[in-house]
DNA sequence: GAGTGGTCTAGACCACACT
DNA sequence: GTGTGGTCTAGACCACTCC
């Protein structure tokens, strides 16, 4: 049960009640109670399992939604976030072509996933021991036919056993909702880092470019319940037909 | 006053009150009532004004703030947000020194500034018609005195009457500190387009680099109160000691 | 102590989806 | 109709800031 807040006053750090249902209910998602697409309890049947008001979940749960863990339905429910029903397919993907018409005909392409000893950079990024090991996996998405987007993903092998090339090129649906459902690990949240950068060989081969053509280098680390880094993907994208999208406030 | 929501039920677009404070609360700030870095009036006293309970009033003033057109402080009160006193000095510019010491040195160039016809994709971006005036202003950021970037920077010439070189070369502080208390406009949100490209002879003479060196685009679209754009800047960015950083969620 | 925003409650009623 | 989230209210009390 949640300390009440007058309880917690001569402790420190003040957390209001709503925080802990909020804290509590993350660790519903994380253990797995609620799984992904499911529908949570009402409110009203949390307010009575927190012992705190509707009005107290209601606010939990607004948090919730805007960190994109939970989404409200007015008349149906609040259901878990889940990767599995995107529109765009690629929630994470910023990139749009310049002609807003083109057809969503999307290809992807593996060239290799193996599982290696994480070099020291990647096993900084994904906070793994040096001796652990890594799943590095190179593939190549189409627009159109055309290659747009080049990526180096980087998963702690730990998290992923039994990942492999087959298994990827088999499945139908975006890797996010793969790794949600056969490996229960669900991306919440990431960040990136952008620069220019001309294309090397090896890239410039698999995009089918020549090589020195201005690349966009996008660092993605990607982050689970808790803030744990579970991603590391390296990606390319030739931006001749296409824009990286951000929106700033 | 505002419609009571039973009272607007039979007109399609139904909406609630807190929304219709919000657009009220808008208009205000918009009209500038409220100025910014001011404080606007309490929730109690907003609720007496608008004939409302205060929780009402809270749910507005909420959502004004993650718009980030407002700010609360406990136990001070709520103030108009400003751009001028931006703690990282440019709140819309998302370039991080890869050494995270870098110190905060940074200065400006104003190469041009100049009134203008808007050329015809500068006029659809601003919506302008292609007879009104834009001002070009063209500068040049340094870190650390190495030039990073290139701005070209369009407005239009209505809105920023008597806008010249001197004015901004003598101006400390964000420039759109000096758009907000020199000519009331302020930017509110912006929408960017990315891209790699290669430096032309010009942009690869005023960053100091070689020709064909690969520079982020930037092209910045910033919106005023109403989603009005009022300006277009292109941006190129030496991304070879920095990174632009963003986060997905 | 007075004034501000922040939390929490309890209850009423509305909008929406399903059946 | 029943159950869900969405809105609105009124009032109590807490935390923070300033005088």
């Amino acid at each position: 049960m949640p300390t009440t807040p007058t309880a917690a006053a001569d402790s420190p750090a003040f957390s209001p009640l709503y925080q802990q249902i909020k804290t509590l209910m993350t660790q519903s998602l994380q253990r797995g109670e609620w799984r992904p697409g499911e529908a949570i309890p009402s409110e009203a049947e949390l307010a009575v399992r927190f012992k705190v008001s509707q009005g107290t979940v209601r606010k939990a749960i607004d948090e919730l939604a805007t960190d994109n863990l939970v989404v409200r339905r007015q008349g149906k429910g609040t259901f878990v976030a889940t990767h599995a029903e995107e529109r765009t397919q690629f929630r994470f993907l910023r990139l749009t072509p310049d002609d807003a018409a083109e057809t969503g005909s999307t290809r992807r392409r593996f060239i290799d996933c193996r599982r290696q000893r994480a070099p020291a950079d990647v096993a900084r990024a994904l906070a793994l021991r040096t001796s652990d090991n890594a799943i590095r996996i190179r593939r190549v998405l189409y627009f159109r036919d055309l290659p747009v987007v080049l990526d180096d993903i980087w998963l702690p092998a730990a998290l992923f056993k039994g990942l492999t090339a087959e298994r990827l090129g088999s499945y139908r649906g975006p890797m996010y909702r793969l790794f949600e459902s056969e490996f229960h690990v669900r991306m919440i949240r990431a960040e990136e880092k952008i620069r220019a950068v001309a294309a090397d060989d090896t890239a410039a081969g698999l995009l089918e470019l020549p090589p020195g053509t201005p690349l966009l280098s996008v660092e993605r680390r990607s982050y689970t319940y808790g803030d744990r880094p579970v991603e590391l993907r390296r990606g390319l994208y030739n931006t001749a037909a296409h824009y990286y999208r951000n929106e700033l406030s």
